[in-house]
DNA sequence: CCTATTCTTGACTAAAATAGTCAGGAATAC
DNA sequence: GTATTCCTGACTATTTTAGTCAAGAATAGG
């Protein structure tokens, strides 16, 4: 399983970016500074979130990125899914071959826990994580993203 | 977060020495040739088994490792823990402090993962996974651990 | 006692992945 | 025409992973 610092930081600038859209695009540098997060990493992050078709791009004085969509049609998952982390934890990439062809002894425990982490990130947009932001701003409140989405 | 080949493999063996337990105790040397794991690898992995308190052992000729209780009560979050690969995903290990000693924006999403993940992996046991090894062997059936432990 | 077997430990290493840096270029608003 | 911003590719230091190697300690069985 791969889920590290470039999954997080692509998810952090991407809910910065949805929190700070105005009418004008919103430029790496600001990203950059708001976040603490290398300028130039962020250029590699968002050249695949654009292949991605999650962002657009503006050239230019006064350029930067939009979201493609509103936030609430953009979900975790895909933002991770863009910047190549694979939530995916088999040993062989879900292909189950991974003991002489055949699935190995724990295949399939592991194939069901990629499926639980791929539904959960697939379940949470950045609407939903700019809700609770502001009610964090607002109230100060702590409920958790699970509650906040009446999971379980 | 980290789940690698290394707590893949440690389940894995755990769970080749509770099928194949009997009165004496299991080799590495047979568990290494049955799952195809290099000897000298397993050894690093049960040295942290035995010290997280998983599994007891015996030196000398026939000796070998037992599992230090029955499988029904040991859990593949135990597992992984033993062998230092943590399930948390969060940047600041779960401390909060990833932002100027405050929470990041993403903080909480990344934490409520993390119990996720933590949740589903402390439910399945080595029994679990012997009784749906067991079933499969038998019958062929395909079912998931989820449907097996009724989750959802 | 001797010997083969098995665990036990620590140091070492090759390969891969990660988290960046750096340099140059292209588009465009003003 | 110039400053700004995106865009791209190549490069690199560091860390982690996965695995090797060597030496030693315990013990069952003859």
């Amino acid at each position: 399983m791969k889920l590290t610092t470039r999954g997080r930081y692509a998810v952090t600038a991407m809910l910065d970016l949805a929190i700070n859209a105005g009418n004008r695009p919103v430029s790496l540098a600001d990203i950059s500074v708001r976040q603490e997060i290398s300028l130039s990493y962020l250029e590699q992050l968002f050249a695949k979130l654009r292949r991605g078709q999650l962002v657009t791009s503006a050239r230019g004085p006064g350029g930067g990125y939009r979201l493609a969509r509103c936030g609430t049609e953009i979900f975790v998952a895909q933002i991770i899914d863009a910047v190549d982390e694979s939530v995916d934890v088999t040993n062989c990439q879900g292909k189950g071959n991974c003991h002489h062809g055949e699935t190995c002894l724990t295949h399939h425990l592991w194939e069901d826990l990629s499926g639980q982490i791929h539904e959960f990130l697939s379940q949470i947009s950045l609407g939903d994580l700019m809700d609770r932001q502001r009610r964090k701003v607002t109230q100060g409140g702590a409920e958790t993203v699970l509650q906040t989405l009446s999971i379980r």
